[in-house]
DNA sequence: GTTGCCATGTAAGGTGTTACATGATTTA
DNA sequence: TAAATCATGTAACACCTTACATGGCAAC
């Protein structure tokens, strides 16, 4: 999946342009793309030559023309099409996993000092996410279903957030039956 | 981050070949590399420049040499320094939100096939994924509280689809709520 | 005699990022 | 005068993927 069926998404909207998008992207959580020029310029070049969207001039006073892009029917039905297509399972890829696999190499107090960064970390992503949330989408939501299913989406980051904080702290849990037993030399304290 | 720090943290265990890499990442689904070679044969050079590895030529009978990569004091520091750096918070990248997104143009047969095919596909990784745990790891598990850190990392796994299972019955009890209102001709029912 | 394993490596391309370039207008 | 906003676009590069190339040996 690119970032192209996104980009059909809002033009099945209404029309917008470049920078527009460019700034939906920059704004939403949701749609992951860091919103940079390069990636959406040439995709909507591509989706236009391909026959997805046209474009028109937009003259303006005192501001550069804009190139407003409407999507087109047959670019209607490229995005229908995707959206009933086989769904893709989550691209899990958590960097810090990969840090824990070999995190026995770390004594207890800087194994424990990662695992207390690593849960303020989700603590403000969650924080950036929800309070993102708050401030208004860029989200029309025509339908009652549609509020509904923009609002699950959303949810759908909390709750990540939210399992991956209390796997943290089962994980905290677990280790403190383990304290005191990396530097053997040191006889056991109780829990310190 | 990149495949390197992995490749490092094996090589803390001992000398492992490109090949040997290569059917690691391949077996391995918490490290989420493909396990291709150009990444792999490509990193091994770089870490060897980089003066973190040291390449010995081991003749063979019957087969061909291998390239045995040893980790250097300097390589065992750099995995170090990096075991303790800041901890990335996960990578959500989920195509099927943004499927969702514009869902809304379904109907609601269509809708809820979708929520059913991505649950199936859910319980199928999951699936893979605890049957790939059961058939070994190649995991030495040196210590007890590394067995626990593998075990928590292969945990986190399990509790991501199922935090995602769970999320997605929960969708769908709440789009109950809106069928029978996706042709607006009807006309509209109780309570909205 | 084709397929598969061992073991190395390269080519080509997709996807995404940051940073740069231009040039006018508005705000501090 | 410096900066931010509007609006377009390009350059360079990082990371990752599939597929290809070679070549001997073993198994069916």
């Amino acid at each position: 999946m690119n970032i192209k069926f996104a980009i059909l998404g809002f033009l099945s909207w209404r029309p917008f342009s470049g920078y527009d998008l460019k700034k939906i992207f920059a704004q939403s959580q949701s749609l992951y793309w860091s919103g940079n020029n390069n990636q959406i310029y040439r995709s909507l070049v591509q989706l236009h030559q391909e026959g997805l969207l046209e474009s028109e001039i937009q003259l303006q006073e005192n501001n550069p023309a804009r190139k407003l892009y409407t999507i087109t029917a047959l670019g209607q039905s490229a995005l229908r099409e995707w959206l009933t297509s086989q769904p893709e399972p989550p691209q899990l890829r958590n960097t810090f996993l990969i840090q824990l696999a070999w995190a026995d190499q770390l004594d207890d107090k800087e194994l424990e000092k990662l695992l207390v960064v690593y849960e303020e970390e989700l603590k403000l992503q969650l924080l950036i996410h929800t309070e993102r949330e708050r401030r208004g989408s860029p989200n029309p939501a025509r339908t009652e279903r549609e509020k509904c299913l923009w609002r699950m989406i959303s949810q759908n980051w909390s709750a990540v957030y939210q399992n991956e904080l209390s796997w943290v702290h089962q994980l905290r849990s677990e280790l403190r039956k383990f304290s005191g037993q990396t530097e053997p030399k040191e006889r056991k304290k109780d829990h310190e």
